[in-house]
DNA sequence: AACTATTTATAAGA
DNA sequence: TTCTTATAAATAGTT
């Protein structure tokens, strides 16, 4: 159709070519569009130029993704599946792990135990003991610790204890007397109650401070 | 382009719109085909018709697949990625899961418990206690089990150790003297070896043999 | 991007 | 469906 008749072969010249291309190109999609609209139809056109630019035509009222989902459920093809193939793979393996390290923890809380023979059961018992024994370790080594600190802390209590005491005895010598409101009994107040002087004017002694010291702490700490 | 010009509008005989369908198919497919050749381009063009039947040309040297992958790499969709997404969900919930799963092992197995504090280290000792009672408990279930299915064997190995002599005794009564060969000594070799009478003829009295039968076991069931 | 001679597609009929 | 054919539509080559 045309000045003369063309054979269906590739057109060499790449102007012409592409002429050609766009003016086929636009009568192919008339072609879709008529079709779509007379018939009742849903097509889909999509189409790369030998420069690799791209064209489409779709039907209305659907789209690509839904014609393709279509498509392939036409077919019974899919196409992404590949795509899955390698996710799938791996989340099947992570799941087998998964079973069998609940299987595992279960046998180690004490279940899932009908299919263990003597022997496995024997080494299971085993390396929970030493396991226990581990985690019974673990546990000493976290309370010493901590009653360390509480001890270092102590100390320090009772030191900070003792000069109060001591400069209140010297204040008192001072003085020649009993000291009242103003100062040691306010100011304390302030910071830590617990650094607060118990009973301050029965205490004339520093080294009976530090025996009432040792009631100041937290009691025992042993927790085991 | 026929004998008539018709108006582009749904065709409503539906006779009528399934030939349209057919010849307006046929040539729009030759489009693509010619323009597929001329102009080197690829072409996808699929259709449904409006009951649904499919219909599809594609160009020659590519395959749906590569054709969508270069659709989508063009227009810089992702078709796929809402079908990835669910997946991609339970697979980082699952790997999330196994972590935690691994975790929990490890510190039963007396490891990675530098972040668990006392309460968590108690919590932890007291089940691995209970579990490992459990254990215990199983294991010596097992072998009672063994045990008793032992001693049932052995009593029944007995049994008929205790009849094999009688029966002798009682042909030795009836001949008054010793049988050789045939018999007794050659019937057990076809059945379990261990069945067979030991030193037949020192033992006369049952009771003997029942004595003798107690150490035909396989010795000290208790593994533990 | 238009033009137009000619080919091609197809609507209607058989 | 397929063939026929008159006619509409598409387009090759030209400007």
């Amino acid at each position: 159709m045309g000045r003369g008749k063309i054979e269906i072969k590739k057109i060499e010249n790449a102007t012409n070519r592409q002429v050609t291309y766009s003016k086929r190109r636009n009568g192919i999609f008339k072609k879709a569009q008529e079709l779509t609209v007379l018939c009742d139809a849903k097509v889909s056109l999509i189409m790369f130029s030998s420069t690799e630019k791209l064209h489409e035509f779709l039907s209305p009222n659907i789209s690509t993704k839904e014609f393709f989902d279509l498509y392939q459920k036409t077919t019974g093809t899919d196409l992404w599946s590949s795509h899955y193939e390698k996710m799938q793979e791996n989340y099947r393996r992570l799941k087998e792990i998964n079973k069998k390290l609940r299987r595992d923890i279960r046998q180690r809380m004490g279940g899932d135990l009908d299919d263990l023979n003597i022997k496995e059961l024997q080494a299971l018992e085993a390396k929970m003991d030493s396991s226990l024994v581990d985690i019974r370790e673990r546990k000493y080594l976290v309370i010493k610790r901590q009653t360390d600190t509480h001890k270092k802390k102590l100390r320090n209590l009772e030191e900070r204890h003792a000069n109060l005491v001591f400069d209140l005895e010297t204040k008192l010598e001072h003085h020649d007397g009993i000291v009242e409101g103003e100062g040691y009994y306010n100011e304390p107040a302030h910071g830590d109650p617990s650094l607060y002087p118990l009973r301050l004017y029965q205490n004339h002694h520093p080294n009976l401070v530090l025996h009432r010291g040792g009631r100041l702490g937290s009691g025992d700490l042993r927790l085991a």
